[in-house]
DNA sequence: GCAGCGCTAGAACGAACGCTCTATCTAGAG
DNA sequence: CTCTAGATAGAGCGTTCGTTCTAGCGCTGC
C-alpha cells in the first residue's frame, strides 16, 4: 500500500507465471509489463480503494489498459479470481514494506514505530484513500463462502508472522511475541481505517507510540534497552 | 447489550418484529410510524454485513418489510440517506454496549477487556458476520465526498470519546487519556476484522489482554487520584 | 503460404442497480 | 359526507453489472 507507482518490481511471488508476451501493447508506450501483470496491479489498486463490490471489471479492464477479453483469458475464474490473485498481490507489497521497516531498526518498538509513520506518509499522500487493501475486501465478503476472505486472511496472517519473527528474534518469549504480533497488526489496522476517516496521521502516530511502549513493557529477559521515548509524563 | 434487532441469521418471513408504533423516545407528536424505524434497523444490519455498495435499496426495503415508495417517502435523499442514519443508529448502538461495559467495572483496562470478550462473544454467536458496522460503509465511500463517510467518522468520535472520559475519570492524564482512547478504539477495530476473517475469537481476546496492560503502565507512577483504589487486575 | 495458438478486441446478454413515477389506501378535519 | 395530506404499493425507466461469445490480430513451426 502507500505505494503509488506501478513500476514498482512486481513482487509477483506466487503463481507468476511468465507467459507474458507483452507483443501487444498497442497503446502501451515504453517498457510494457505484461498484461496479466498490469491487471493484477490495476485489480489492487481499485480494490484498495473501493472495495470488492464497488469495483467493477470493466473498470479494472480500463484502467490496465487490457480489454475484457484479455481478463477473462487469463482469469478464468472471472472477477474472484482477479481480486484473488489482487490481494495476494497487496499482501506481499505490504510485507516487503513491513520487512524493510522491521529490519532497518533494531528494537522492534522503534520499528514498528517507523512503520506507522510511514504508513501515515503514504497515507496522507494518496489523499487519504489508499488504505489497507485487504481490509475492505475482506469485509464484504465475509458473508459468502468467497475464496477472497482466504486471501485475506493468508495476507494478514503473513503480516503477522513477520512482526511475530521480529520479537522472537528479540528474545521474546513465544507466546508473547505470538500475542503481540496479533495486537500490532490488528491495531495496525484499525489506525489505518480511523486516519482515513478523520483524514489525520495522528491515529497512527499515536497507535505506533503506544504499540512500542506496550512492547517495551516486555524487556524483562533479553538485555532491551530502556522504553523508547514513550515513558513521558 | 441493546438488541433492538433481531439476531435471525437468514431473512425469515419473520414478521415477529414488534409493532414498533412510536417506538422513537422522542415523540413530540409527530407523525412518526414503526415503518422508519424498521428501514433504519434493517439497513443498519444490512450494511454491516454486505457494506453501502453491497447492500440494495430494494434488500433494504424487503428485509424492513416496507415498500421502495415508503422508502424513499421517508428518506428522499435515497440510499446514502438511508446509509447515514443506519450508520448514525449502529453508531449509538455499540455506544451503548461500550458505555454498559465502561460504567460496570471500575478499572478501564479491565473494562476494555470485557468489552471485547463481549465482542467476542456476539462475533462468534453471529457467525462471524455481525462485524463492525460503520468499517465497511467507511472503507468504501472514501473516494467519495459522500456524507457516510462524517457519519462514520462521528461514530468513531463517540466511541473514542466514551473510553477517554473513563480514562479521565480514572485520573488519567488528558494527553495520555486521548491518545490511549484512540488506540483502544483502533485496536479494537482492527481486532474485530481480524477476528472476523480468521473466524476465531483470539484477536480480540489478546488485543483486549494487551490493552488491559498497556493501560495498566500508566498507573504506576502515582497520579491517581484517591478515588479509584490500585489496580484492579 | 498456411494451419495453429496465444492473446486482443468488443458486441451482446440477462440480471440487478438506484431512482422516478403514478395510483391506491388510510385517517382525521371540516 | 367530502377533502386532503401522509403513507403504501409496485411498475418501469435508463444504466451498469459480470459474463459469454465470436472475430481477428501477430507470431511460430512447417
Amino acid at each position: 500500500m502507500a505505494q503509488m507507482a506501478q513500476t514498482t518490481p512486481t513482487p509477483g511471488p506466487g503463481a507468476d507465471t511468465g507467459a507474458n508476451t507483452g507483443t501487444g501493447a498497442t497503446t502501451g508506450g515504453g517498457a510494457t509489463t505484461g498484461t496479466r501483470d498490469r491487471i493484477v496491479v490495476a485489480a489492487a489498486r481499485l480494490l484498495q480503494r473501493q472495495g470488492y463490490v464497488g469495483t467493477g471489471i470493466k473498470q479494472i479492464a480500463k484502467d490496465a489498459q487490457a480489454t475484457l477479453g484479455s481478463v477473462y483469458h487469463f482469469f478464468p475464474g472471472g472477477k474472484e479470481a482477479v481480486a484473488v490473485a489482487a490481494i495476494a498481490y497487496s499482501g506481499e507489497e505490504f510485507a516487503v514494506l513491513l520487512r524493510e521497516a522491521l529490519s532497518s531498526v533494531e528494537d522492534p518498538g522503534a520499528a514498528i514505530e517507523a512503520c506507522t509513520a510511514e504508513l501515515a506518509t503514504g497515507l496522507r499522500e494518496s489523499g487519504w484513500i489508499d488504505g489497507c487493501p485487504v481490509t475492505a475486501a475482506a469485509l464484504e465478503t465475509l458473508g459468502t463462502e468467497s475464496e477472497i476472505q482466504r486471501a485475506c486472511a493468508a495476507a494478514l496472517g503473513g503480516w503477522e508472522r513477520l512482526v511475530e519473527e521480529k520479537l522472537l528474534g528479540a528474545g521474546f518469549d513465544a507466546a508473547d511475541a505470538r500475542e503481540l504480533a496479533t495486537t500490532v497488526i490488528s491495531a495496525l489496522e484499525g489506525a489505518e481505517v480511523t486516519a482515513q476517516v478523520n483524514r489525520t496521521e495522528e491515529p497512527l502516530r499515536m497507535v505506533g507510540r503506544q504499540m512500542a511502549r506496550l512492547i517495551g513493557t516486555y524487556g524483562n529477559e533479553g538485555a532491551r534497552d530502556a522504553g523508547t521515548a514513550a515513558a513521558g509524563r
